[in-house]
DNA sequence: ACTGTTATATATCGATACTATATATATCGT
DNA sequence: ACGATATATATAGTATCGATATATAACAGT
């Protein structure tokens, strides 16, 4: 799914900026299961406004650079249901963590243990920013979507802490300490 | 984590071929937590040639191309050390099926439930494909890395299963049918 | 026996995406 | 006052991937 595809659904969710779709990538609803970057927002932006997909109208601010809003177009709208329309590629997952933990011989002790509770915090702290606010108003498919990525990072996390003395030793499991 | 460093990663396991470090990228024990593509492995291995990180010999096939065997080297594991001393970067999900769920409603319901179907069945084989053999005979960091990929697909195709009308509606739930 | 598909091999080019950098001003923490 | 971060735009250089190319074996279907 390209750059573009991302930018249109990004839009779908009402006006935004180039800065502000970063965000949502980023931070926001879309970041536990896609990214894009600057280097290829800014000229998907050009090339659907080129295509007539997307429309723009630049909002001057106080004090801070001109910001340029985006909109999506019926054209656009057209565009995106084709392309949500073919068959998605498989997932990717990219987990330099995973890597270390699997080449974990190659490590230094200390420095794996770090690793380790580093990534933990990660995952809980993913958790903790999709337990609020409260989903129960959302519309169903998005308390899915919502709901799924729960599912992975509480795994994630309880597979972790209940199984840290695989990765660490037996020494640094739970409250030993 | 560039590929360079996943290629001396993959070395560890043993002499390969090009071919066969994609294939522990594609289906092996990388599978589920990076990728890499025959577009930057075959660059790698040169360059980790013409460094002295890795070492490699041609075996000539019956019938078949020459085969190209890589073998890592003293100097390829200092930097392979060296490069899993540094942090990691976060983990990147990129999954277009999701993206199709959270934009769920500008698919036609139908082609939803195609995609939703396809992409619980691809988490079932890939976790089918985790369960054999038995890894008890694994060292204990590696029965780590498998077993969190494990509980990643048994929590994503519980919550897919238990919650399939959240995305499809009510009509389609599970043997309603 | 023949044909199409898949597997086993190598490799590269064009397209796409990202990182780093650039510019500008506000806000925040020390 | 100063450094870091946030809010804004944008692009060049770099990395990666998909498509393509070449070659032969093995397999499945007819």
């Amino acid at each position: 799914m390209d750059v573009k595809t991302l930018c249109l659904g990004a839009l779908t969710l009402g006006d935004a900026s180039g800065y502000e779709i970063k965000k949502m990538f980023e931070d926001g609803p879309f970041s536990h299961f896609h990214q894009a970057s600057f280097g290829s927002i800014y000229p998907a932006l050009g090339k659907l406004g080129e295509a007539g997909l997307v429309s723009m109208r630049e909002q001057s601010q106080d004090g801070r650079p001109d910001k340029k809003m985006y909109s999506i177009t019926e054209s656009g709208e057209v565009a995106l249901r084709r392309k949500l329309g073919k068959t998605p590629a498989d997932d990717r997952i990219r987990s330099e963590a995973l890597v270390m933990f699997f080449l974990a011989e190659y490590m230094q002790p200390e420095r794996l243990e770090k690793v380790f509770d580093g990534y933990l915090k990660s995952y809980h702290d993913k958790l903790n920013c999709m337990c609020e606010p409260d989903d129960s108003t959302l519309p169903p498919h998005r308390q899915f979507t919502r709901g799924l990525g729960r599912a992975f990072y509480q795994a994630a996390i309880d597979f972790m802490e209940e199984n840290r003395h695989l990765l660490l030793g037996e020494e640094h499991s739970g409250d030993a300490k």
